[in-house]
DNA sequence: CCATTGACGAAGA
DNA sequence: TTCTTCGCCAATG
């Protein structure tokens, strides 16, 4: 089940998430774009399923700036209560702003 | 090998 | 704007 972290592809997906600073986010979408879809948004998903606890996966959220997690590992309120505390403001609908949030690492970095 | 299930997302209706 | 449909792909049985 953990063996995901020896993948290689996942440990990309790891090494970009731990660049996105303190009150930023990135979508599962792109970093699949990042990676130049050599892993889909879903894999994305999978990968933060079984991600190593350093990585900070609070700050991985859906293309519309919505919580998408399942309940599996880590309920939906946590991840919010861990934005929020970053400084994240969310909307009525539960939702974040991309615009505002939204971090934009260069290529080059990866 | 085949079917199903998701921490996804773009395109239509 | 909300709801489906479909493609995506790793993991699981």
């Amino acid at each position: 089940m953990l063996q995901c972290i020896n993948n290689m592809v996942f440990k990309k997906v790891y090494e970009i998430v731990c660049l996105i600073p303190k009150g930023k986010v990135m979508t599962y979408g792109q970093i699949s774009e990042l990676l130049s879809h050599s892993i889909s948004a879903r894999a994305v998903g999978w990968a933060m399923n079984c991600c190593p606890k350093k990585v900070p996966w609070h700050r991985v959220v859906n293309a519309s700036g919505g919580i998408s997690t399942k309940d599996l590992t880590d309920p939906p309120e946590l991840q919010r209560f861990l934005l929020e505390n970053e400084g994240i403001r969310f909307s009525e609908d539960g939702r974040i702003s991309l615009g505002r949030y939204q971090f934009n690492p260069e290529k080059r970095a990866i």
